[in-house]
DNA sequence: AGAAAATAGTTGTACATTACAACCATGCAT
DNA sequence: ATGCATGGTTGTAATGTACAACTATTTTCT
């Protein structure tokens, strides 16, 4: 049996459709709770998990960009979840830490986003589940390690975005 | 074989990680060209398989509430690249057309996509493909449809966002 | 030792995605 | 009619995100 590519493609585009709305749900405030949102729920749960940690460490937890952690955290320290503590060894960096009312917060929050784990669990048929998640991970794993700049993308100096338009003239 | 509950949270907590970073992947620019974005390019491909739309049909492609439709669209609208027309059955509705040179837009947009898609597909063994992306549906299906307002969330009036600190650590 | 390069982190800026509430215009039902 | 429902836009704002510029420190190389 021969797969059509564009019926395929086409596939794909519909799971990636699916796959944004459900990224989009899973950070949904009715998540979490006291005020905790999934990206700060992932940094308290490395925390508590992990121990101290360096703002570097988080970036790779969370995969973004080191401005990006800096701006994620900041609430959590601003709430007093986590603290700050200056490294010896090195000065530049800055390592964190869990605080008891962090810790405290966390298991709370660890226990709504148990229900909602169990919830969805409850929707998956048992025989299936490794299978699935096994799948999931495959694909998942799969796009991420896509590195698509895609080819006719040589020169995007005069991207238009929402009606603002930039001319480069050389 | 029992699954320990907490293990499989656990488990689902890295899989809706991975998930995210997923999501966030596939809406990068990299994949798209044309300056167009996800968003736009599924409006593009509503509207180039399916005809004439109006607002309220996209809400339902998007899953989106109404007013983030009507900004979505609106660069499409400033571009050109998509039509409004009012229906005379009904003069409070909108109906949206593709234009010519939104379709071309589309098709090449369509190529882009289509080598990201090829490109994903290359990296899932032609075995696992089918039970694959059944699987990711089940999952993704069962994450939509949970409904999970987290019992531990009566009130979320005193939440603390992102105020503006200097951070300041003696 | 001293200059250059690398690393850690913050801030400025900007954009994408998204929702809720308020609003306007139109259509429908009692 | 009058009032509720529907389709759509705008105001406002939260959250996530990145890139570039900058500071401070550390490492590396001459």
């Amino acid at each position: 049996m021969h797969t059509e590519p564009s019926t395929d493609t086409r596939k794909l585009l519909l799971l990636i459709t699916d796959l944004c709305q459900a990224a989009r749900f899973c950070r949904q405030d009715s998540v979490f709770c006291e005020g905790v949102t999934f990206s700060q729920f992932l940094i308290l749960d490395a925390l508590a998990t992990q121990g101290r940690l360096k703002m570097t460490d988080l970036h790779s937890v969370l995969a973004v960009e080191k401005s990006t952690t800096t701006r994620l955290v900041r609430p959590l320290i601003e709430r007093e979840l986590v603290q700050r503590e200056k490294a010896d060894h090195d000065l530049r960096a800055i390592y964190l830490r869990i605080t008891p009312t962090g810790k405290e917060t966390y298991q709370k929050v660890w226990g709504c986003f148990t229900e909602f784990a169990e919830t969805i669990r409850g929707k998956i048929p048992e025989d299936d589940r490794t299978d699935a998640y096994r799948a999931l991970k495959t694909i998942l794993d799969a796009i991420r390690n896509t590195s698509s700049v895609c080819s006719c993308n040589p020169n995007d100096s005069m991207k238009l975005k929402n009606g603002k338009t930039e001319f480069n003239i050389t």
